[in-house]
DNA sequence: TTGGAGAACCTTTTT
DNA sequence: GGTTCTCCAA
């Protein structure tokens, strides 16, 4: 990687004429004897497929990538390679990414190549998001916007939505706004206007008036002069289409596009790329440029000019693009991703080159083996099968244990990361991919006991903090007055007396006046409508704005940055706060400050703000990372956790009731990913009792456990304290889990075993009357439900439903669905044996006294855990 | 207008 | 269990 820039003599001429780049038929003769390239360092130990991928630069070319096979290297290399070989200037090169941390990755290593701070010579490089900001700075008008327009995150937009909603008259409780700005992503991640959205879409919400929010909805962006993260693709895509020659523009500028992780780009960004990637025949293209309807196309017309040149063109402008993605990983199909965009790739760009990439160079041969068996229960994949050379019988197997609680899994995950600690593994090498980040937590605590430092990464985000956003929306009205959400936000922070009516005057006002809130503020505050209070107070916002704003042009903004916080009092606000958390607020507002240097202005740190919503973090220590398994794609450890492997965390519950069978298939991949990014040792952690809304409920072990082969899978046997509830499958429960129909995991023999086997200290606990019928119930009810599967029937338990189709062993009662709540629901069935004032014993708890009952739902004053709710089958009288 | 108390909601994943 | 929302008293 290293010796890469000095294969690169144009770098010291960033401003030699493109014309110097070969392109066409030049190019071509150049890929014909590119066996010639391998002077170049960078192919030396590149496989055969990779450097094929490397090497094929001309035409349309999908690589199918799987996990561990050399993606990124392939990426970056291609980029070196069209550099080194003169096809292109960097400038000329669009190479976009899915994800902030792939991008930045990427740009690291291609900096190294070019060298540092080459801001000129820099490849256009960035998440579709961000490179849709580019665009549309540079064609603003063209969607009605200002240049400097503000990029709303997802709090300003449903308060937005909400207001909008209101202004209807209709009812913000039965229609929610953060329904509706759902339903806008949706519309917008599939390219569909206000015109084009679906009949039945408009109908469904507020009362029929779907469409008509949407128009508002934009109407108020624009008179905001700000868009939200769909406008970022949906406005590039609106221009492109209306104006051919802004279009055509592009079409020359970027000579190569490269795309990665290409399974997950919505139908926008596949638009997008399209409009970009497939210069279309001449006709198609002169077609296109004098549809009349495309809104105002007024600037059409040169179309027909550049007709000729662009014919001429044609012959050379051989569509460049490269997608570089794994079907195997689409996990983003919650956001409107389409697996199909990959599957049908060589339809769109007919004459692609398919390569794939099979060869694994991360995982050992059981993790692959493992990870390879599991997905191949899904269907309608492209089917590549990874294989390593890699054989060596040290190599452990895949780890799969089992704890009582999700505070147990904690502790021993807590245990194995120190165990591995103390054989000189690095904690950097380490880390634990959760399902949903509500999981996080006990790890976090359980690890600031023991003093392991870890990193969250994606956790509670930086700049969604309140005095990040608070602070934000200060420097977001003095960088854009006309930012009213973020006006109204800090009106009347610190408190001025400014309260809700004081507010509606100003908004009415700003309306009235066709001004920005800060305009309208500034007028009433000279005005005599006001009870003095009110005036003096908004006299001094306004007079605050004004001079912060006149200092923007003169004072560096991290200053000006302070001083605003200062002279808006809001570090004192703070200051004098004496709650718990006030002195990390500070703290965090310093980092804020410190994390503004890097960037020369406001504005640009702004924008970073808007798209990442990420503070870059520290790598320097060594710590455990915890991360959810979609921050984790593209990542690779030495060593895995993956914990919580539980019907309805994983698969997600909501994943299974909305997406049905492709939702179950999306958990799988998702699944697939947490095993691929093991390298060496891989451990999958389940638990019997999970705290879910505040109930401890009993959970299944993951059908995706039942998936895994049994040659590459080490069930451990409860090394833990909690002894024979370790093994989850009794014996050979690997082999009834597969092939044909599946069957219950509580295989009889399981609870055969309860008693027979040592259970440890605990079995006595185990065999107390409440458990065992908190057993029995179990066993009985699983085994109803479980036993309707193969007959695809569905059976009504109690009074929930059970769910079609894929959905078992759970019970959905008044309309939400809980797991395990089919356990308390045959226990309600039988009046519950308990009374108020019982004293009783539950296995977390220890004794207590029962201080109400709601059905199967006990409140117990714990004699050390205080009060708490619990279902009553987990408790025995004392 | 503010702040406290209680109710209601929530919890998948992210640009 | 935790957070946000709503209502009500000062």
């Amino acid at each position: 990687m290293s010796g890469f820039s000095e294969d690169m003599p144009f770098f010291d001429e960033p401003n030699a004429r493109p014309a110097a780049a070969p392109s066409g038929i030049a190019a071509r003769a150049m890929a014909a004897r590119s066996g010639q390239n391998s002077a170049h360092d960078y192919l030396k130990g590149l496989n055969p497929e990779q450097r094929l991928a490397v090497e094929t630069t001309e035409g349309p070319v999908l690589v199918l990538a799987g996990a561990g096979t050399g993606k990124t290297r392939v990426l970056t290399t291609r980029i070196a390679h069209i550099l080194a070989t003169g096809r292109a200037f960097p400038s000329q090169i669009l190479a976009v990414t899915f994800t902030n941390k792939a991008a930045r990755e990427m740009k690291q290593r291609i900096g190294h190549l070019i060298g540092e701070g080459n801001v000129e010579g820099m490849p256009w490089l960035g998440t579709f998001h961000s490179i849709g900001v580019k665009l549309l700075r540079r064609h603003a008008e063209l969607a009605g916007l200002k240049s400097d327009f503000t990029i709303l995150d997802t709090d300003d937009v449903v308060r937005l939505i909400k207001q909008l909603i209101q202004a209807e008259g209709l009812d913000d409780k039965r229609w929610p706004a953060k329904t509706f700005a759902q339903m806008l992503d949706n519309w917008k991640n599939k390219g569909l206007g206000p015109d084009e959205i679906p009949e039945g879409d408009a109908r469904s919400f507020g009362n029929g008036k779907g469409r008509q929010l949407y128009k508002a909805y934009q109407e108020r962006l624009q008179t905001l002069n700000s868009c939200d993260f769909g406008d970022l693709l949906y406005h590039p895509i609106r221009i492109f289409r209306a104006y051919p020659d802004v279009l055509k523009e592009y079409h020359r500028k970027f000579k190569y596009i490269l795309v990665d992780e290409y399974q997950d780009t919505n139908t926008a960004q596949y638009m997008w790329l399209r409009l970009l990637a497939q210069r279309p025949n001449v006709r198609a293209a002169s077609a296109e440029g004098r549809k009349p309807d495309r809104a105002s196309a007024g600037q059409a017309a040169p179309a027909e000019a550049s007709e000729r040149s662009e014919r001429a063109a044609v012959s050379e402008n051989k569509v460049n693009i490269c997608c570089v993605g794994d079907d195997d990983q689409s996990i983003y199909g919650w956001r409107g991703a389409e697996v199909d965009n990959i599957l049908r790739f060589d339809k769109d760009f007919p004459g692609a080159t398919i390569i794939r990439l099979e060869r694994n160079y991360r995982s050992t041969a059981h993790i692959l083996g493992a990870a390879s068996h599991l997905i191949a229960h899904n269907e309608g994949r492209f089917g590549k099968t990874l294989f390593t050379d890699r054989d060596d019988p040290e190599d452990d197997k895949v780890h799969v244990h089992a704890s009582w609680d999700s505070e147990e899994e904690a502790r021993a995950i807590g245990d194995a990361i120190e165990a591995y600690q103390r054989q000189k593994h690095n904690l950097n090498d380490m880390a634990i991919l959760v399902r949903a980040s509500f999981q996080m937590r006990a790890f976090e605590d359980r690890f600031i006991t023991l003093g392991l430092s870890y990193r969250v990464i994606g956790g509670p985000r930086f700049y969604e903090r309140l005095e990040i956003r608070d602070a934000l929306a200060f420097f977001r009205v003095v960088a854009n007055g006309g930012d009213d959400l973020a006006f109204e936000r800090i009106v009347n922070v610190p408190k001025r007396g400014l309260g809700e009516a004081t507010i509606r005057q100003i908004h009415d006002t700003a309306r009235a006046m066709r001004v920005p809130m800060l305009e309208a503020a500034a007028t009433l505050a000279e005005s005599d409508e006001l009870k003095p209070k009110p005036r003096a107070a908004l006299r001094e916002v306004a007079a605050n704005f004004e001079r912060w704003q006149k200092a923007l042009e003169t004072t560096p903004h991290t200053e000006l940055a302070e001083t605003i916080l200062e002279e808006s009092g809001y570090t004192d606000m703070w200051k004098n706060d004496r709650s718990a958390d006030s002195p990390g607020r500070l703290e965090n507002l310093k980092e804020l400050i410190r994390s503004m240097e890097e960037y020369e202005s406001l504005r640009s740190f702004l924008e970073h703000v808007a798209l990442v919503m990420e503070a870059e973090q520290g790598e320097s220590l060594d710590a455990v990372s915890i991360m959810t398994l979609h921050s984790a794609k593209g990542l690779e450890f030495e060593t895995v956790f993956l914990p919580g492997w539980e019907e309805g965390l994983f698969p997600h519950q909501r994943a299974l009731d909305e997406g049905g069978r492709s939702g179950l298939e999306e958990e799988r991949r998702l699944a697939y990913v947490g095993l691929t990014r093991a390298k060496k040792n891989l451990h999958i952690w389940f638990v019997s009792n999970r705290l879910i809304h505040g109930l401890w409920q009993s959970t299944i072990p993951s059908r995706f456990l039942d998936e895994l082969p049994e040659t590459h899978v080490d069930v451990a046997d409860g090394g833990n304290s909690y002894g024979g509830y370790g093994n989850p499958y009794g014996g050979g429960a690997f082999a009834s889990g597969r092939g044909g129909g599946r069957q219950n995991p509580y295989g009889a023999s399981r609870f055969d075993n309860i008693g027979a086997k040592d259970q440890g200290s605990f079995s006595n606990t185990y065999a107390t009357p409440g458990w065992q019928r908190a057993q029995a119930n179990r066993t009985e009810a699983t085994d109803r439900n479980w036993g309707t599967r193969s007959g695809h029937q569905v059976e009504r338990i109690g009074y929930g439903e059970t769910d079609s189709g894929y959905g078992a062993g759970r019970t959905s009662v008044k309309g939400r669905t809980i797991e395990g709540e089919l356990v308390a629901k045959s226990v309600a069935d039988t009046p519950s044996a308990f009374n108020v004032g019982d004293r009783v014993f539950h296995q977390k708890f220890g004794n207590g006294n029962i201080a109400a009952i709601d059905g199967n739902k006990l409140t117990i004053d714990f004699d050390k855990a205080g009060q708490k709710r619990v279902l009553d089958g987990f408790v025995a009288p004392v």
